[in-house]
DNA sequence: GCCAACGTTGGC
DNA sequence: GCCAACGTTGGC
């Protein structure tokens, strides 16, 4: 099983939106990065466990745990004209963009906050702490997983 | 709202 | 293939 943390702006899909969906279930759409992308086709296995990070807003930082209960498959937005994720470059025959479906498996019961984890000397080698990072999906060591969750 | 960092685009 | 211009991300 991997470990991932994917990046979500609460205002647009947040834990409570998730949450709030049939099943706590929804679709992954919208990464337009060839790294991600990677990673959402050919690494999320069914079962990974994946953090919720909550970015572009008030107190960016880690506020759930989801599951991956459908591991990549295309990403129908890009086909959609009408999406502000629509590329006209990804067709049905010869997609592009990959999508998964992740399950809340339950909220933190706090936010475990970016300033803290920057703090953490284990945790420093994450992309997500440092300078300048944007990818939206990452992966996450075994290790800072139960490091992280030791902060909960 | 600002702006540094980064990825992508397109002219050459 | 280089690289400047541009658009986006996301912390602050």
């Amino acid at each position: 099983m991997n470990y991932w943390l994917m990046k979500s702006e609460p205002d647009v899909f947040g834990i409570d939106h998730l949450a709030s969906r049939s099943g706590q279930t929804e679709h992954w759409d919208g990464v337009r990065n060839y790294q991600a992308r990677n990673m959402l086709r050919d690494q999320m296995r069914l079962g990974d466990q994946v953090f919720f990070y909550h970015s572009n807003c008030k107190v960016p930082g880690i506020v759930g745990i989801a599951e991956i209960v459908r591991a990549g498959y295309p990403d129908h937005t890009a086909w959609n004209p009408d999406s502000k994720y629509y590329d006209p470059k990804s067709t049905a025959e010869k997609p592009i963009w990959y999508m998964v479906d992740v399950r809340l498996v339950r909220k933190l019961k706090r936010t475990i906050s970016l300033e803290e984890l920057k703090q953490r000397p284990e945790l420093a080698e994450m992309p997500l702490v440092r300078r300048g990072n944007r990818l939206s999906v990452m992966p996450v060591s075994p290790q800072e997983w139960e490091a992280i969750l030791a902060l909960e």
